[in-house]
DNA sequence: TCTTGACGTAGAGTATACTCTACATTGTAT
DNA sequence: ATACAATGTAGAGTATACTCTACGTCAAGA
């Protein structure tokens, strides 16, 4: 099973242009059909979602790139992606410890206000 | 105590043209002494960090600028503000909790990394 | 056949948040 | 007096990640 470029940007939500625009930033290249349609295939699905995955916890697109270019490389580039990855939970596990406290102290000031708010009632 | 734009660039660890940016943006805006040089106090400071920790967890600069505006009314809008916070609280939990979920899948994917590694050697 | 709609490329435009440049002014040390 | 470092304003430039426009091609239905 294989979609054009339409029926990608349906089953996996990104924009027609942003899928083009991924693809020219070498985050992933469909092969093309005899009239230069892209064709998508499911393993494009998962590798999308993974790429999502990777930019909502803040890997910018050239890193990604960087993990796309080494997956094309194959098997051999196993160690290195693994090695990237790592890495990338590591900033993932401080962001959370991060965003963390962040909401205690967010916490913390609400609690003000309602004291604050309480007093002038 | 107050300071000039180049101290309070040091304390706070921004810019002078980020601040300048800032106030351009209503997000501050610091006296002035007889010769027109900016003077922040230890409020200020406060605030910042405040601000950035506004920033950090994703709150975008119009809605600072927007809590800021409030903020300069005075105690009248205390509610206002702290319905304002409550609501960035829900967010970054939500943020939290996704990036925790997101965390779990990076694990997953990094454990099959590991036996494919070394399964193969 | 003709029109329409999906697709193609190349490049321009947008949003956000800075970051820097150019040039004028001013307080201070020599 | 004068050089210089910090500051002022206004506006241009940068980085990132899209998002859209212009224009051309092509297969399929009316």
């Amino acid at each position: 099973m294989d979609y054009s470029i339409g029926e990608f940007s349906e089953v996996t939500g990104l924009g027609i242009h942003t899928l083009r625009y991924y693809e020219h930033e070498g985050l992933l290249s469909p092969m093309r059909n005899s009239n230069n349609r892209r064709r998508y295939t499911d393993q494009d699905i998962t590798w999308i979602a993974f790429i999502k995955r990777l930019k909502v916890t803040g890997m910018p697109i050239k890193e990604i790139k960087r993990y796309a270019a080494l997956r094309t490389e194959g098997d051999s580039t196993l160690t290195e992606r693994m090695e990237m990855l790592v890495q990338h939970r590591q900033s993932l596990k401080d962001q959370i410890r991060c965003l963390q406290e962040h909401e205690a102290k967010l916490d913390e000031k609400i609690v003000f206000y309602q004291q604050e708010i309480e007093r002038r009632s």
